[in-house]
RNA sequence: GUGGCUGUAGCUCAGUUGGCAGAGCACCGGGUUGUGGUCCCGGUUGUCGUGGGUUCAAUUCCCAUCAGUCACCCCA
């Protein structure tokens, strides 16, 4: 059998990468779980047609297929497809148990899922998605959007990584303005907007006019508006100064203002006011959500989302919601491929317990058992080597201590400065910090 | 899905107008008769991404494919 090779877009870490993952999302529940979302885990595959609810991109949804099916057969809306977010499942969730649920409903999900694009650094087939979203029946107050960038804050303000800035924008200004000057496409003067960081603005007005249809005054205005930006409610000014009124304008205005000021209140330098985020589709309709990390900017959004408030809806009654979602495999692949993400040992041990002879292996274990009995990560030597051997072992892992057994006491070994002290396996503990691997 | 660039040892990379495959680091053994790291000596690094083609001969030239990366598309 000829060596295996990688599948590309279905990333695989080191045992090193995959601790300091778990890290990452041990410390994202833990501020998720602060905030009072509650976890929620849903099933990898949905029904075609609720996957293709929100868009054309249905070439990039892997459908799920039992070899003895009918290969020629039909894939109707009944096929299953591995989920595309975690936004519509969840949509579909809320529906399904709306007699069940108390609203509003909070909830977190950590799930892969998988989208069949091509892929590229911080780009993937198959990825980790953490993802906070609050629905209510009927109605979802405006404060709640205020309040998904300071649980994202918190979040990634606890890993070790730079510092993020959340730039915010809300549908309502876009479209409101678009209508005030006369527009009668706002998706597509969206669309068109949205490029204006890759093409520039000359390119845009030119994209504007064709897909628009908007004027060369009009396509300066909707430039100007996507030029504002503000790290406050100052850019409410900015934009009234150009001129337009529209009462949902004027909503949205206010409802972003509220965004930004609760971030400024809680977490300052966290958020901005940016005009020109637009975001993919149709389903957003209020505050719209994008995150950059800082010194990887180029490499796009790491965290997004925004308000909905027609994803889910059953007879006369909606369940409108907002949602963010961190991309935890893109945040660490950038990461990762920058080095600039270390763990100070590849495995979990913190004291490995010589064996002096392979007769004597029964006390290395009963040393080893006390040492996990107290919560101390042990594990014994795999051989009676030269005890030189064996020290390398650890340091080969960066194992921080080595326990020798004697006649008259044993004595563990800090291998990193060569201190050997007396110990007894139901005293000794080690330095706090020593107990697990640290990342950084 | 479309196009560009790249692919040689675990890692970073040399290399040959087509003639037996190299360096540093890492790794293994010994010096060091049971406490590593420094130093000295020695050793292995390998289907040259994979499969085909041309050729007396292919790591080198050609085609395909896979993977990585970049741009486009898309980005729930």
């Amino acid at each position: 059998m000829s060596k295996p090779t990688p599948l590309s877009g279905f990333p695989e870490w080191t045992t090193s990468q995959r601790m300091i993952e778990q890290f990452v999302l041990d410390r994202i529940r833990q501020t998720f779980e602060l905030y009072g979302f509650a976890p929620l885990e849903t099933r990898s595959v949905e029904p075609l047609d609720q996957l293709l609810r929100k868009g054309e991109t249905s070439k990039e949804v892997y459908l799920l297929r039992r070899l003895q099916a009918d290969a020629d057969g039909p894939a109707g809306d009944d096929a299953l497809g591995l989920h595309f977010d975690l936004t519509v499942p969840f949509a579909r969730y809320v529906l399904e148990n709306a007699g069940k649920l108390q609203f509003p409903f909070r909830r977190y999900q950590i799930q892969k899922v998988w989208r069949g694009e091509r892929p590229q650094e911080g780009r993937y087939r198959e990825f980790l998605q953490a993802d906070i979203d609050i629905v209510d029946r009927d109605t979802l107050p405006a404060h709640y959007e205020a309040e998904m960038p300071l649980v994202i804050g918190d979040a990634l303000r606890a890993l070790p990584i730079p510092p993020v800035l959340i730039q915010v924008n809300n549908r309502k200004i876009c479209e409101g303005f678009y209508r005030g000057i006369g527009l009668t496409d706002p998706e597509a003067a969206l669309r068109a907007v949205d490029k204006l960081d890759k093409i520039g603005p000359a390119k845009v007005t030119e994209l504007l006019a064709e897909t628009a249809g908007a004027s060369e005054a009009q396509a300066r205005a909707c430039l100007a508006l996507a030029g504002i930006s503000a790290p406050d409610a100052s850019f409410a000014d900015a934009v009234r100064a150009l001129g337009v009124t529209d009462p949902l304008l004027d909503e949205g205005i206010a409802e972003l203002v509220a965004v930004v000021e609760t971030a400024a209140a809680h977490a300052p330098g966290l958020c901005v006011a940016d005009l020109r985020i637009a975001r993919g589709l149709d389903y957003y309709t209020g505050t719209v959500y994008e995150t950059q990390l800082r010194g990887y900017e180029r490499f796009g959004s790491i965290c997004s989302g925004g308000r909905y408030d027609n994803l889910a809806s059953a007879g006369a009654v909606s369940y409108p919601g907002v949602g963010i979602s961190i991309g935890v495999t893109r945040l660490l692949g950038l990461l990762f491929g920058a080095g600039a993400l270390s763990i100070s040992r590849s495995v979990p041990t913190c004291v490995l317990v010589a064996v002096g002879a392979e007769e004597e292996r029964a006390g290395s274990n009963a040393i080893a058992e006390a040492l996990r009995s107290r919560g101390i990560p042990a594990e014994v030597s795999p051989n009676a080597a030269k005890f030189g051997k064996q020290i390398r072992y650890a340091e080969r892992r960066g194992i921080p201590y080595v326990w020798f057994r004697g006649a008259e006491g044993d004595q563990v070994k800090d291998i990193r400065s060569g201190e050997q002290v007396n110990a007894v396996p139901g005293e000794w503990a080690p330095p706090r910090v020593d107990l697990k691997p640290l990342v950084g």
